[in-house]
DNA sequence: GTAAGTTTGTTAAAAAGTTAACAACGCAAA
DNA sequence: TTTGCGTTGTTAACTTTTTAACAAACTTAC
């Protein structure tokens, strides 16, 4: 198909909209409306109604004049586009506070995205199930991911054990890793990475409001 | 000075990217490093190091040849662009698995940022000290953000409760917000806000694991 | 002491991403 | 009708961000 060709392509910032646009809509869709504005999509997000509108442009849904996207056809296409057609599974390594957030919060959400399994080190956790999920010892990595065809890793182990944690995930062979660890890690090309740290976003935002604050103080 | 000036003209990615090149050069410290070229930081943030040399240029320090650049200087000279005079205070609304993950990781990870105050509306952790964080009612919230003078709201509350927390939050008078909760929410212009979702994350991961597998199908 | 090899600093070019501009359209009110 | 307004789709301009290119400088090896 022609499409599949074209959706390679999109931007990347284009695909974590269309992201955030389905979770906006998925809520717009709960409380009854039926269509939607580019420029109240825009507000939610923060963006332009342009972008919005841009970023349709791209996978080629287009809505009705004056009376904007019918929401119901949006989130369908977004999900053509941005999931996969078998359910994607993803381990938890390290089951501590976050964690348990994680599973806490994730499961259920989305219909082609599923946590699987966790794996900790400590004697107290493994062979309990929480919110669904059982904790396995880490030694078994390599055998549940083969039978469960998990693809993606969520690490969160403590930050030293991050390197060695990724490493058994290669080694496993798994396709993505998601890194909540403050320990940057390492990964062969084939391996899909984002590493995401509370403190740089942190700092970020202190910079800016130090930076207001400088200002008005003029 | 000629040089804040400067610095507030920096990219935003230059700033985050200035946050990452600490934390690493911190790990590097204490590993008994004294410099570092370029191309090594490049490697533990996955960039190119013409990126890092171009951001080190933007803040004006210079390296010294074929020996690379002070870790100890560039981590002092990191300080004074991104960190605020004054200690940073920070809150956390709802101290859940979340709140309670971001209080284990945070504190004393930075001189200049600090959290000094949970809230929530739990009468069973209202009152308790969690990691040298006390967590009061959400009723106090004006009275406590103006004694603290607490600057930066992070938002852990389920997520129905996200906007109505954010209002308490900006009504407060905070500066800054992290939303971490799946519901985009609103402020005024002088608030700088930061979402988060992890969804996106991981739907992003999950796009670019899927198009690599239908590629090697082909 | 000279040549070869590295690494920095900086300018210039390229790529990615965002915003502006506007034609086309359709609904609603006059 | 017809006029005016609000919205989409799209091209073009602009901005931001990244990458390339390369001279200058220092070190080491010969
Ligand atoms: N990125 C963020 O925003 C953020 C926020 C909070 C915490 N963190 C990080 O996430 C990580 C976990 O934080 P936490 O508060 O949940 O810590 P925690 O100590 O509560 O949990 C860590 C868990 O990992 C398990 N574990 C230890 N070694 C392991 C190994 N080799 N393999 C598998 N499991 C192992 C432990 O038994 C424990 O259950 C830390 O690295 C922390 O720095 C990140
Ligand atoms: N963004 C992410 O990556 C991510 C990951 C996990 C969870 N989450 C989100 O973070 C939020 C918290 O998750 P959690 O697992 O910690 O949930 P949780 O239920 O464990 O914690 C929520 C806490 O907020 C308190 N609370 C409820 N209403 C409140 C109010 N009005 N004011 C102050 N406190 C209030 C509750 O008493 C509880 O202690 C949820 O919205 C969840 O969706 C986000």
């Amino acid at each position: 198909m022609d499409a599949i060709h074209a959706f390679e392509h999109l931007p990347h910032k284009t695909i974590e909209r269309l992201s955030q646009y389905r979770r906006a809509l998925l809520i717009c869709l709960e409380e009854g409306k039926s269509h939607i504005f580019s420029h109240e999509i825009a507000r939610i997000q923060h963006i332009t109604p342009v972008q919005v509108r841009r970023d349709l442009m791209l996978i080629g849904y287009s809505g009705t004049l004056r009376k904007g996207y019918n929401i119901e056809q949006l989130i369908e296409l977004i999900g053509e586009i941005i999931d996969s057609e078998e359910m994607i599974k993803v381990a938890v390594m390290g089951l501590g506070d976050l964690g348990h957030a994680i599973l806490n919060y994730f499961n259920g959400k989305r219909s082609k995205l599923s946590i699987v399994a966790g794996f900790d080190v400590n004697p107290k956790k493994i062979g309990t199930v929480f919110n669904g999920v059982p904790c396995y010892p880490v030694e078994q990595i390599q055998e549940i991911i083969n039978r469960e065809n998990i693809s993606i890793g969520i690490i969160t182990v403590p930050a030293k054990q991050a390197p060695v944690t990724a490493g058994r995930l290669i080694k496993a062979g798994i396709k993505g890793i998601l890194n909540y660890t403050p320990t940057p890690i390492q990964v062969p090309e084939d391996v899909y990475l984002e590493e995401y740290d509370m403190i740089t976003t942190l700092e970020k935002l202190a910079f800016y409001v130090k930076l207001a604050n400088d200002k008005n103080k003029l």
